[in-house]
DNA sequence: TTGAAAGCGCTAACAT
DNA sequence: ATGTTAGCGCTTTCAA
């Protein structure tokens, strides 16, 4: 059953005038009597006249529609996100579609194939743990689609990004958990392709050596939550927990490997701080009431999905090809309890 | 910046051949030469050819996206509705277009008149809190857009929904409070407009009537928080718990309610069980690692999605309007810790 | 088996 | 100031 609204060709025959001179009197145009204007004004509203996005999209080669494509909405980080792009997007008059990966690089390149096949005007990305390489991307946004990239961006490519300061606040977080006396501190964090997880490592090791203490590689443990069970996680955490030394902190990337960690602790009956500390990146609110407390990292979510809206419909509207790109960096916030 | 991609012209014109043969091999039609189809082919699958939605939606009037409105995707069990709906659209070819309302009934209307002005082939729908009427949604649907409810429905609205059955587990969950000894249940829940709210008070009652307990309006509090500063929220909850005589349990309706509720009880210096008993709905499941525990009522999202989801396919799809409609009534899941 | 042409709803260049 | 016409990419008669 399909479902059909009023068009210009129905005003323009209730009226009598021709389809442009509707055309125009609903855009404003100077060029239409104003008494034309006014009836024909009157009988949109009247009717409740919308005008087909379709067909104007084809016109134009412009849809006012963005894509939209995160890991998961689960993840309150990009939900929160979304808010922001929401707020910029909404006021220009664009629409967004959003699109979930689920963390998978096939289901990316799928979702965004499909919305780019000419209904979208731009993309704004965050990429999958598990993507390691971006043609798809780089092919659709050499044919003109305009790509802003926020938190996990793709490297080698041309283009805005909206990014946190990962490296910095790694090293911050690892030094105050060194500062607190621990030594053996467990990296927990994304797949190693993700542009994040090289950049808080860097910041992590930079901060041990700093500090003096030397790296061990067994304590950097690449979670792939998207594909693994929790049985699994659960599993490397207890043999990760039993090494010797043993660790004596946590610090864990990421919403869900936070949440993961958190819960699983608790049923392998390790307790914080007794045991050990814990920092991670979380942007649910909800871990603040936790007990026991743990130490946050919190990203300026709504804040990057407002800047990565802004440079997206820059780069949209921009009559001439853009060649220099921006990377916004920004600071995130580290919530310590206690 | 445009962005363009291949079109059925220019395969045509590469191929010497007319456009209509270039549509009718790309659609597997058999009146095309089998030389003629495989040269096609080939030439579209190297040239990465993707079919213009756009234009094929103006054609046939479908435009194989539908749209999913929801109050806000920070709330869990949306963004797990969701999922489960991105699912079942996804194999049958659809796309979903999210928005969110915010709560509010004007950004509701904006977004669905926006949606339905023929870029959606249908809308699956949980209304914003404070929507008392629901014209908007009635004239679309009138003039022939598939609507499927889910969660928070319209009511007098003659369309598929799903539900879960909101009055037997406020009934339930009253009574299991009330066998704790608990006898002043303060019932935190959305607006009044709202239909879950309706239906779960009726349950509540029910229950203390069934218990000999004397149901006070006073214990009844309509949480606008959608429009409200948490600071208000927190006064209101402070002013009830000071009530005589003193609450001595609570029944929160909604994920951000039990979770606003939550941390304002610790920093009012509520607790759980000494002071007061609490059960809430909440499909987010950290809140199951919280403590104090509390019970929760947790719905079963990503089945209520892919039932919506499955409905307004059948709806779409069906060559003849529906008449006979249909209430999906699902069963939550009662989670008591402890 | 294939091509030509009309039309989906709209805009814009060209006439009048 | 208004109408006519072509065209956006595609599908679908209608002819050949």
């Amino acid at each position: 059953m399909k479902f059909s609204s009023i068009t210009i060709m129905d005003i323009a025959k209730a009226l009598g005038v021709s389809k442009s001179t509707v055309s125009r009197a609903l855009q404003n145009s100077h060029e239409v009597g104003a008494e034309t204007r006014k009836k024909i004004l009157a009988y949109a509203q009247q009717h409740n006249y919308e005008p087909n996005p379709v067909a104007k999209g084809l016109q134009h080669k412009q849809t006012f529609s963005i894509g939209v494509v995160v890991p998961e909405l689960k993840n309150n980080f990009f939900a929160q996100v979304i808010e922001g792009i929401d707020e910029v997007v909404y006021q220009k008059g664009y629409q967004i579609i959003i699109s979930q990966s689920y963390e998978k690089p096939q289901r990316e390149i799928e979702t965004v194939r499909h919305l780019a096949s000419r209904s979208i005007d731009g993309l704004i990305i965050s990429v999958s743990a598990e993507s390691k390489e971006y043609d798809h991307l780089k092919a659709l946004n050499k044919m003109g689609l305009p790509i802003v990239f926020f938190d996990r961006v793709a490297e080698n490519f041309q283009t805005h990004q909206v990014v946190i300061n990962n490296q910095k606040v790694a090293y911050t977080v690892t030094e105050m958990l060194i500062r607190k006396g621990r030594r053996r501190i467990l990296h927990i964090t994304h797949s190693s392709d993700l542009s994040i997880t090289r950049e808080r490592l860097v910041g992590y090791k930079q901060a041990l050596a700093k500090n003096g203490i030397a790296f061990d590689e067994r304590l950097v443990y690449n979670c792939h939550y998207g594909t693994m069970q929790v049985e699994a996680i659960e599993a490397d955490l207890m043999k990760l927990m039993q090494m010797k030394p043993r660790p004596d902190a946590i610090f864990s990337s990421g919403d869900r490997i936070t949440t993961l960690i958190y819960s699983c602790l608790e049923k392998l009956g390790f307790s914080v701080p007794k045991h050990l500390a814990f920092v991670g990146f979380s942007n649910n609110t909800m871990i603040d009431l936790m007990n026991p407390h743990i130490m946050v990292i919190r990203q300026p979510a709504h804040e990057m999905g407002k800047a990565a809206a802004e440079l997206l419909i820059q780069l949209i509207e921009s009559r001439k090809p853009t060649k220099v790109f921006e990377r916004q960096v920004l600071d995130p916030l580290i919530v310590a309890h206690e």
